[in-house]
DNA sequence: CATCCGCAATGGTCGTACCATTGCGCCGGA
DNA sequence: TCCGGCGCAATGGTACGACCATTGCGGATG
């Protein structure tokens, strides 16, 4: 509470938004590849119905996130891959919804295997009394509402933005927003294969490192419970065999899914 | 090479782009607070001596990056600190340039020292032969540049961004532009307390457990590297005794200004 | 054949006009 | 007097149309 919605966009939805979505869309998919040229803002206005100021606002919406460059003459052109600011929640939303999302899933699990379970040693000893009672207040929203309840996911987000909240540290809280997407995936794919009570549990052990200083088992609690999460998505995304409509490249996903073969730290 | 120029916003510096990191630094160095009111368009307008085009872009370039939210009737307002996208790389950047910026290094290197040997630990799993000729090549850059040069410091930002690279994990690899701005505060406070020789040296350890696959020995290495910049900066910051300018907050900046009492991790 | 210059394409900026949404106060009825 | 609905007006949303600035490219020139 005391805090703003944070839909995918920050603001309503209109046609500036919607645009920059479009192209979005297309640039993170593949449609579009480094070095394509977008076409002319005349043509985008033509095909789109749309006035030139709609086109320029949603072209600088995309030049914000790094996905294009734009100069006179050379025209918009799509920016390399890897000047793409993916640690931006619309960046992140385009890539979730687009056909081939599976590497990106377990990129998106692999930066949050590396950073929460620190994000949670250091809470262990930076939270402060009203934080930890929003913690618990979070776990106790997860434990009380109903498998796949809207209010559960809420208390699920709240539980990580929590943790990450206490560490203190803003980029830290920033990632909130990349875990907040990458639950809805979780969510929309299958909840939780695990029972909710091992679930629950799990939190409930991270909590209870972080409420008593402990920050090892805060890491490590934390490092497990992603872990499981992690290990659901890919097996609903194997088992949903979804997405095979790109080149080849199915097989050596699975290197990725592997981001350490023994224990840890 | 093969690799854009990331400016301070990927683009060139126009009208739209000055007025959004003008408002962009009044925002984040605390100037306007959360709630706060941005000036109505019309009022941007003649004070600025823009036209609206310039102003309605600019404010899009912001909320693009959370930190306003616009609509009829309530104005452009500042948004909950808490919403901002601190992952972006302009975001960063006027933060590191507003007067008061020393909690806000210790965040980022406290980031770093999370993520870096993490990944360096995934670089010496997956890092393939073209990315251990680059990284080979900047670890060169690095010791035959002279000390200060613009030639160093793009391969230390190149050996860094390798490492990230070679993770094959695309949001690390956006974390580059994260480094880059604190490299360059780095570099701005003052280049490297530590002799160039020993520097190198600790780059190049990392560089060889890399390349030898041993993950463990990368994430050491790397963590002990960042921990000798975060020395560094802290050091040079509490030298130079900078940023006393904000109202009265002060002293209590120094309670953010401890990330980590005794030792770590 | 090399160099320079000018054209034209394309984004950058500007100004105006009108539409859409919504906070807030006015007015009428209970 | 109090409450609720309704309309005004402020403000952002969208749309055109015009002109400026930059730059790729091809033709003119030595």
């Amino acid at each position: 509470m005391g805090y703003e919605r944070s839909t995918i966009d920050g603001e309503r939805s209109n046609r500036t938004v919607a645009l920059a979505a479009e192209f979005g869309r297309m640039i993170t998919s593949g449609d579009l590849l480094s070095g394509d040229a977008l076409p002319t803002e005349k043509e985008i206005q033509s095909h789109h119905g749309v006035s030139r100021t709609v086109v320029r606002e949603a072209i600088r919406h995309l030049a914000a996130k790094g996905l294009v460059s734009v100069g006179p003459k050379v025209g918009t052109k799509v920016r390399p891959r890897i000047a793409w600011n993916m640690l931006d929640a619309d960046v992140m939303a385009w890539h979730l919804t687009a056909p081939v999302r599976r590497p990106f899933i377990e990129a998106l699990y692999e930066m949050r295997l590396i950073n929460e379970p620190n994000a949670a040693r250091l809470a262990a000893r930076r939270i402060d009394e009203a934080q930890s009672e929003r913690l618990r207040r979070a776990l106790g929203g997860m434990r009380d509402y109903p498998r796949g309840s809207a209010e559960l996911i809420a208390a699920d987000l709240d539980f990580h933005r929590i943790v990450l909240e206490a560490t203190g540290n803003p980029l830290l809280v920033s990632l909130g927003s990349l875990i907040e997407r990458s639950l809805s995936v979780s969510f929309s794919l299958s909840w939780r294969q695990n029972p909710q009570d091992e679930t629950v549990r799990q939190h409930d052990r991270v909590m209870q490192a972080i409420l008593s200083g402990d920050g090892d088992a805060a890491e490590l609690f934390m490092r497990r419970l992603i872990e499981s999460a992690f290990d659901d998505v890919i097996h609903a995304l194997y088992a949903n065999g979804e997405e095979e409509t790109r080149s080849g490249g199915a097989p050596d996903a699975r290197k990725i899914a592997e981001p350490r073969p023994s224990g840890a730290a």
